[in-house]
DNA sequence: CGCTCGTTTGAGAGGACTCAAGGTAGGTGG
DNA sequence: CCACCTACCTTGAGTCCTCTCAAACGAGCG
């Protein structure tokens, strides 16, 4: 998803510098506000009664996250946490539901990226089901691949922990799956960077 | 997500008397019709390389299903079978969308159930990564009656195989969960049948 | 009664998790 | 240019517990 800058700012949309680990919204806490990344990189995670961390997904410039919420009376399930130094455009719901008022087409859109992640999270229940470590990775990667319409061999930009956080596994798991994997020859690890 | 029978009808649906077991559509088949339940029950699954099912949603009377990818250009990656015997409702994909045109209100209500599926998908990936089987089946059951706003000591309408389906465990796995459960006084168990 | 579908119980094996420790790369500052 | 720091990666050993397989029990129905 992702609405054209000019409008968001015609509708008292304000643009704001953030700092890498900085928080966007926490998990428990009421939707305000419709966000878009103009640069940089946020995740949005939630933690279980372990303390175990969950990636609900890592988004990128462009994308807007943490909809689904403005449109239904529920707080936030997870939190959204910055990866990167960055800069947020953000816009009122009240306004934004204006917005959507104004704009069919933005309704539309937004239809076609809820579709999408759902979609995806179909996809991605279907991992966190998968017993076997090895398939698990192989399935996301296919995902994340899929997703950004990238040939083979490409450098794969998560950590062992995101990856880890991402398909529901512990880092020592994904670390030596991985290994298995490169002696196997379905990925390639040159320097510890992650080829697929 | 409903839509007004008559309107349906009006835009040319058609219903069908469907048994039990039969499927409504296939993982990898491309979408073609809105369908929605007039009376009946349906599960929407897929199954990972083991063969173990991961149901994605049951589905009851009155609502839709298997919606998003009639909005992307992507194949079913689910199947949707029958649980009972039922009445099914479904339109021609290309008529939903002039309907969608036609009515706003209804893509405002389908983002909202869209919103509503994401956040309850949101919630289950995070049972699906909890370790302890109790916690997912505390959580699972937490999830169903709050979705349908029951309060307590409610019989839990899923067999313990389905559970296992939903929270991505054994069967036999989730009846010694029951059972501990059933010691520490969370659930009731009377006669097989399930209160929580 | 006899079938079918769902539930229960037991024993054993495998493998992910845990904890603990050490290694590596890239950036920073003196 | 080197020492240091931090974040990330890697390895090992041991435990726990889910999964697997096999078998039996229970309830509902024609």
């Amino acid at each position: 998803m992702q609405i054209n800058i000019d409008i968001l700012l015609t509708y008292g949309a304000t643009t704001k510098r953030c700092l890498k680990g900085e928080t966007i919204f926490t998990e428990g806490s009421n939707p305000v506000y419709y966000y878009q990344i103009i640069e940089g990189e946020v995740k949005v995670c939630s933690y279980n009664n372990d303390g175990k961390e969950f990636i609900q997904g890592i988004f990128r410039k462009g994308q807007s996250f943490g909809e689904p919420p403005l449109f239904i009376d529920k707080p936030y399930p997870s939190n959204a946490i910055l990866l990167t130094d960055s800069i947020i455009i953000r816009l009122e719901k009240y306004t934004f539901m204006g917005l959507l008022d104004e704009y069919p087409d933005i309704g539309r859109s937004l239809l076609k990226t809820f579709s999408c992640r759902l979609y995806n999270k179909a996809v991605s229940a279907q991992i966190l089901i998968t017993s076997s470590p090895e398939e698990r990775i192989v399935m996301f990667l296919d995902e994340f691949k899929k997703q950004y319409n990238l040939r083979s061999k490409q450098k794969i930009p998560y950590t062992r922990q995101q990856i880890a956080d991402l398909v529901g596994l512990r880092v020592e798991t994904v670390i030596r799956a991985l290994m298995r994997l490169k002696d196997s020859g379905k990925v390639e690890i040159i320097n510890h960077r992650l080829f697929y």
